[in-house]
DNA sequence: TTGAAAATATTGAATATTCAAGAATTGACG
DNA sequence: CGTCAATTCTTGAATATTCAATATTTTCAA
């Protein structure tokens, strides 16, 4: 009936652990893929992102792709070299710099979106339709518990 | 019956996505506690794998504790200042190094143990006891499959 | 209205990580 | 044996990230 003490646990039972292992896998593999088009994974989802067509502030964007602020300016200056997003003082607010994906973005971004897709199917086959759900559900759960 | 195509899915959709999103919360999280002790992450998972008391092979670690080697150098040269650490030429195959915690660094390896033993349990309680070993048997299951 | 506090983004210096190359040792095979 | 390739770890330079400070604009209350 006693549980051995969590205080002598292997490290790989600890749930960050675990965490940070499937993580830096599944990203090593994503990376892989992307590199195809030399573009780091962050540029990915920021591209992603924009593709809405919608003006991003750079908070808004540094949340939504886990970055923090200074990383994420300094990436955008890249991108806008690259002329794959582009900079536009929000009208309403100037303290604010409202992101856009620029055409050449686009294309780009419809690349990167396909050779996601193609490592989501290579998990599906490998690891289940069902894992696969269940597990996402479960990582949504845990992120909505952290808040 | 049609699902919407994938590559139109919003990134948060994405496995990878959610993987990374939840590990920088959890990291994040025991980051918090364990800078009690201004202790890195990193650090403690070298500790804890020491804490066996068997000597490591750099190589050995470096899979073990998630970093690359130079940045594992690094890092061990630091610690081996802060004398939690300290390296004895492997006398079997002198191109390794094997690496021993010290007494100080068991003393501290305690009582960051039991710092990130009060993370589990504020996740076990806000998560659920089912949802976190249900979450982390398919973690596991996927990092199995991914090799 | 004005002035102080908050919000937003960027910059520059300090720090950390990574890549490529190097040094030392071992293994293997002619 | 001898030497050449493979393994292991470290180093140094290039790159990236982070922290603290700054500049700008907005908000809000006195």
């Amino acid at each position: 009936m006693a549980k051995p003490p969590k205080e002598n646990s292997p490290i790989t039972e600890h749930l960050a652990y675990l965490l940070a292992q499937a993580n830096r896998e599944i990203n090593r593999q994503l990376e892989l893929r992307l590199s195809k088009e030399g573009v780091p994974v962050e540029q990915w989802r920021i591209l992603k992102v924009l593709s809405d067509g919608e003006g991003h502030s750079m908070g808004e964007l540094a949340d939504a792709v886990l970055l923090n602020h200074p990383t994420l300016t300094k990436m955008i200056d890249r991108m806008v070299s690259d002329t794959l997003v582009y900079r536009v003082q929000d009208p309403n607010d100037r303290r604010k710099v409202l992101m856009f994906i620029s055409d050449r973005g686009k294309v780009l971004c419809k690349k990167l979106n396909s050779l996601a897709v193609d490592q989501e199917e290579h998990i599906l086959e490998n690891y289940g339709d069902k894992s696969t759900s269940e597990l996402k559900r479960l990582l949504e759960s845990l992120i909505d518990s952290s808040n």
